[in-house]
DNA sequence: ACCTTATCTGTAATGATTACAATGTAGTAT
DNA sequence: ATACTACATTGTAATCATTACAGATAAGGT
């Protein structure tokens, strides 16, 4: 189950592997629907049991601090966890509540050392209502 | 106090008139720090000191819907309100905690409507280290 | 001044996140 | 293989922002 290629890219930033760390990790990459932290502990809860629900904060907490996830604060209420990929920015539609990717050309992250802040993370945050919700196909 | 100018951003936007909601808004206005929902209760209670905190959250609410304050989600635990006014970005320094104004010009918004969304808000969140703390002098 | 309706207040509940102490586990040295 | 050490995991309890709710209050129209 792809186990080797989470494990590698493990050991490549220098996290310890454990099995709870492959299993987020994985979900996180196979599913890329923004999910909370909950969503994430209930859906791995079902192969291990006796999972904590801490264990998986402490692990997004570890993947996000080596930039292997990248938090979402779009919502409000709740973070959101996205498998960190090519580089993307997200719409939420407020009618359904869905975070989708959306692919941005235009814009321009160069001209940003502005006022001689030092950027590290950029993160263009959409909101409006999908096209779903748009034709009225719902959530 | 400029209570007119205040009273008459709240006629024109059809929303009755409270003191409790000209002070928020004129608290934001004149306190362009991005507070979050305790510290404009905090600073407005010593005025007033009957005020509810769960006036404010309500004030905050409707000055929102209306496109009065807007709603900053960047810092993740909590959230902060901006007066609305001219259209700017936020840079969120991670080693002080300040969210500090930015001004793009480069950011495209009109290359938005992509695959069919329909986009009402635009934020750009932006994160780092800012001028000060770069400069040693902290937040 | 009265009435209706919306607002304000304070307390209690909710829900996400964090703190913490005890248990378990991986890897290493013996 | 055994013991050691350090770190990870677990579960419970605490924290903190936000929301729900019910009673008190105030605003605008008659």
């Amino acid at each position: 189950m792809d186990t080797e290629k989470y494990t590698g890219i493990l050991r490549e930033n220098g996290i310890k592997v454990t099995p709870q760390r492959l299993e987020v990790l994985r979900f996180l990459d196979k599913n890329r629907i923004h999910p909370t932290a909950d969503d994430i502990y209930r859906a791995l809860k079902k192969d291990n049991p006796s999972l904590s629900k801490t264990t998986v904060y402490n692990v997004l907490d570890i993947l996000s601090k080596y930039g292997l996830v990248e938090v979402l604060t779009i919502s409000g209420t709740e973070s959101r966890y996205d498998y960190k990929s090519t580089r993307h920015q997200h719409f939420l539609c407020t009618s359904c509540g869905r975070i989708v990717d959306i692919h941005i050309k235009g814009l321009c992250m160069d001209c940003m050392p502005e006022k001689g802040h030092k950027v590290e993370e950029v993160h263009g945050y959409f909101k409006g209502t999908c096209r779903d919700c748009l034709k009225g196909v719902g959530g």
